[in-house]
DNA sequence: TTGTACGCGTTATCAT
DNA sequence: ATGATAACGCGTACAA
């Protein structure tokens, strides 16, 4: 492989200049001809692994997911991917496996590989591991849930409006009891879901009780199990409100299992829009979330904060939802 | 951040000697005492980016799929991920979205990153255009499809043996005429798939005509068309077997419209299994893949090159899979 | 525009 | 056998 010597040698330059023209400085028309004839001649290309080692830049940027193993990752991923590539960036991903653990331990490496940015979908939500890790060494974009007292840029769906909408959309066809078939409280996307639910019921001056949430984990297995308690409980409810596309395989499960129809026995409505659940009998009404936008924007956020290191402006980009009205809510006014 | 040159001074030894130390070579045991101590006390950490320029070696592993958008490198990548990771690699991920162009482009920045091994989900399943640019610099492992004339190892699933026996399970179910709903005939995976159908129709002397086979994308459109197509054909099929979860997706679309009822209408048995299948009315009697073992095999042969880079058998490692018999095949004797 | 120190861990060479 | 010293890799950045 030839170096940036061979170029200076066969251009008849110095060194700093060809490394002055690689990086866009100006040049001497003449010397600018002859070292690109130079590159050209001897194919030569730019160490990155040099070039890292003295700048401490990598263009490669740190992705914590939870999992891999979800459709919401597949597209996020997708995107990210996309986008970072087209800018110059690669992406190096990890799995946290939803353990604090893990999440600690990657973060470590990925600081000890001179990520410049680090994107990640925290499994902490509460006090935040991550500053305590990262410090300001590199900076950070979070995804999808918000922490507590963070400082870092965040990139979610906006995900109380979008839960307002389709709970309003419930109550004015008649539902005053919906149960709410939900994952974990603590994290900021289940809050917020569960907080537009709450809003709606409050606006149309209707009662609510905690009893009308169903807490698991984001689980189909947990879905499974909460539709079963949701029936078996002495309120009639007329309607779930089911908090994620996990949730719901299970809730599907229960329901096939004890034949309820949708809409006709029960109405329903999902978060997460995916082609996989238009497999269901009925087409389901659906809180569709921006995936490829928050791909997308986290990527940007990172970018820009790479190439902007003191704005650490603390900013939310929230993506709105499309919430897909179907066939699975039954007007009972 | 201390160096090591830091922990050679606060230890009293030279800088070979940590670095001996860290290494794992010997030395004295005295001095072993005192380098720990330094390096607990004063925190040091080996800078990768240091170790890499000299060895060229980055404890990373390239992997190109070909998009993330799919359930099946979602449990590939999940599986690989862990399994890389708990080996102390990383692993930087690219999508080639399909695209010959992209797939070269991607090989090139893995090469100028310095992977230590390149994992590829190939675009280009005929002449390779990976040898061509990677050569020999850098091991290879190709996953899911083989290369013609390639001498890289391959982890794949073992499609013919799969697909014989869920044909051969169709054919004594009393299936003559099977409809084929296929993605397109280059890939080796198809086409092994198309084999272990062939074979089964052959050992059971059964006439094979090759408009049975309905060759599309693997996409939900594709399957949603293809369904189209072997409904309206002249033929009358009794059983479909579609080659993948994408295509399976369409095809129950298309199934659902015309309310062709499954199994009583129409046996079906589809290729990928996973619990987005379960949403379907019936059971689906399907192939699953043996996608976690794929992710698993691929990470441990790139670890394995890695490590003993002479031995460039080209093996092919087969992983089974699993028949899951469930209620979509009707016993039409 | 250029000479050169620099970053930092590794390894070859030489010394003990 | 261990350890010390210095060269090395290659692009960058700063002073000249």
């Amino acid at each position: 492989m030839p170096t940036i010597k061979d170029v200076a040698k066969a251009s008849g330059v110095s060194v700093a200049t060809v490394s002055n023209y690689i990086n866009g400085k100006s040049v001497r028309k003449n010397n600018e001809a002859a070292i690109e004839y130079a590159i050209n001649s001897l194919n030569y290309k730019v160490d990155m692994l040099a070039r890292s080692f003295r700048t401490k830049q990598t263009f490669t940027i740190g992705v914590v997911v939870n999992t891999f193993y979800s459709l919401f990752y597949m597209e996020v991923l997708h995107e990210m991917e996309k986008h970072l590539r087209k800018n110059g960036y690669c992406m190096i991903v990890f799995s946290s496996d939803n353990d604090c653990e893990n999440e600690k331990q990657i973060l470590d490496i990925m600081l000890n590989k001179y990520v410049d940015a680090i994107i990640v979908f925290p499994v902490s939500y509460e006090k935040s591991q991550i500053e305590s890790i990262v410090h300001d060494e590199v900076p950070v974009v979070l995804v999808d849930h918000i922490i507590k007292n963070s400082n870092y840029p965040c990139v979610v769906a906006d995900n109380i409006n979008a839960s307002y909408s389709v709970v309003e959309y419930m109550i004015k066809n008649g539902h005053k009891n919906i149960a709410v078939v939900s994952g974990h409280r603590d994290a900021s996307t289940t809050n917020e879901r569960i907080l537009g639910y709450l809003r709606a019921f409050e606006d149309y001056h209707l009662p609510v009780d905690d009893s009308d949430i169903f807490i698991g984990d984001y689980t189909s297995e947990s879905g499974y199990d909460l539709t079963q308690r949701v029936l078996a409980s002495p309120k009639k409810y007329t309607a779930l409100f089911v908090l994620s596309f996990d949730l719901f395989l299970g809730v599907a499960m229960a329901l096939k299992e004890k034949n309820i129809k949708i809409p006709d026995d029960l109405s329903l409505v999902s978060f997460d829009y995916s082609e996989y659940i238009d497999l269901s009998e009925k087409m389901v009404t659906v809180v569709k979330q921006p995936n490829k936008l928050l791909g997308v924007e986290a990527a940007k956020k990172a970018i820009e904060l790479i190439m902007n290191r003191h704005e650490s402006s603390s900013n939310i980009v929230r993506c709105k939802c499309e919430v897909m009205i179907r066939d699975s809510v039954k007007n009972i006014l």
